[in-house]
DNA sequence: CGTCGAGTTGACATAATTCAAGTAAGGTGG
DNA sequence: CCACCTTACTTGAATTATGTCAACTCGACG
């Protein structure tokens, strides 16, 4: 075991003591080993479980009645997973591994101990959400407003953007991964229209395709042409609680 | 002055302490008048305010570089808004009266000692803000995989059940207050269209429209029709630390 | 070697937008 | 109190973006 990944990435927004390391390390005592396409956790699921994601990508989403799917957010290392039962009894997404991965599940009891004990990792775990709840009125913004090109330019951008956030190694180019139809479930499109979509970035010399990998080839254009906004600022965290003990 | 109406919509969820309330009502010490339309933040504003919404309707949003509007979040009296800088130092969304409203701002340090003091507060905080995003999720569905109609029916919903959440009183009917271009951008639509919208949900008889006040005539079928689900579940506060002092 | 899932492309259908013109209601200054 | 403005709402016709259906390619895999 390598330590906690959840500290790591918290420990991105701030200088964590021993022993909110060590708090935050007992969420992930216990491990999941997840393959490629396997459900963790179904809509509508009684569980009191919540997770950090530690190695692998991810995907929540619901289906509507009519039997289409709204892929509401992409996760990776780091992330906490299936948050929307620390509000509820049951769960509000459906939870399923793009790649292969591996999650920490834990009960919501242990936020308790970590409210109690800790209000400075409160605090960050509370501002980490709203930046997550930004995230999310982006998407809103993104579905609501922009034409398919710019949503489709917008996901790409987003996903190029979390990766470097992990991997400082990676510029430009990464591995797509998700099918054209997963693309078209997170970006309310169809996949063949998400395939022309790609196709225009690509004719316009934005991105570029090989295999299963896409290259940004001019951000700055396809950032324009998205509407997209980096929202990699730093956290404010000048009104936490000083760490206790 | 009446008391704290935040600490009153957190009292739904909770029994408050009276440690609590006063924590709570401290946040509310200053008021501030908008009238209809008046703009309280705007995007990008740096600003350490946050806000606990009194009086009225408010709304907020986002612009798009060709001028279009995505409205984010409609917000009722009892609402915390404003959010994103607890995590931003600028702000990621502007605020609007819809109605003549009354505000009470407060700086985000005064967070501080509410996590430091009173856990249990700020999970409550916590829980609430998720369910707050689950309820973007829903939206994010709407607007991505949902038909025209749909979504304004889903937006009259919403509308609906918040309003009875404030006002047991309110059964079917409301006024809507929103102008149609309002309701197209929230909805991701035209003006032109929410309007044929609204007249087709009339001529099917899910709902009733006479000067600015809507009858929600069929809920069931309008529900159905909209794919809409009630998040008003009870929250679940079963992982709460215990009460301070 | 055959099958299967994913990607690609064309032809056509449909939902939503755009443009344009008009009506209704409320507010304001003379 | 009226005449005028302005803003919101309404409706039709033409246009455009996106979806639907269908056929085909390609590579992976058993």
């Amino acid at each position: 075991m390598t330590g906690s990944c959840f500290a790591e990435r918290l420990g991105h927004f701030l200088d964590l003591t021993e022993k909110e390391r060590a708090a935050l390390a007992r969420l992930e005592e216990r491990e999941r080993t997840l393959k490629r396409g396997q459900m963790l956790r179904r809509e509508n699921d009684g569980s009191d479980e919540i997770y950090v994601l530690r190695h692998g990508w991810m995907m929540s989403y619901v289906y509507l009645d009519d039997g289409s799917r709204q892929i509401l957010r992409l996760h990776f290392p780091g992330d906490l997973i299936g948050s929307s039962n620390i509000a509820y009894r049951d769960a509000a997404e459906s939870l399923t591994a793009i790649t292969d991965a591996v999650v920490c599940p834990f009960e919501k009891q242990a936020l308790r101990t970590l409210f109690d004990d800790h209000p400075r990792v409160a605090a960050l775990l509370f501002a980490v959400s709203q930046a997550e709840r930004v995230s999310l009125t982006d998407r809103l913004a993104s579905l609501g407003r922009t034409s398919a090109r710019a949503r489709v330019g917008a996901l790409l951008l987003d996903m190029l953007h979390r990766i470097r956030f992990m991997r400082k190694d990676v510029t430009n180019s990464f591995e797509l991964i998700l099918t054209q139809e997963e693309i078209g479930d997170a970006t309310g499109l169809t996949a063949v229209h998400v395939n022309r979509m790609m196709r225009a970035l690509a004719e316009e010399g934005m991105i570029e395709r090989r295999n299963g990998s896409v290259t940004i080839v001019d951000e700055r254009a396809l950032a324009q042409a998205s509407a997209y906004f980096n929202r990699f600022a730093e956290l404010d965290t000048s009104w936490f609680p000083a760490p206790r003990g």
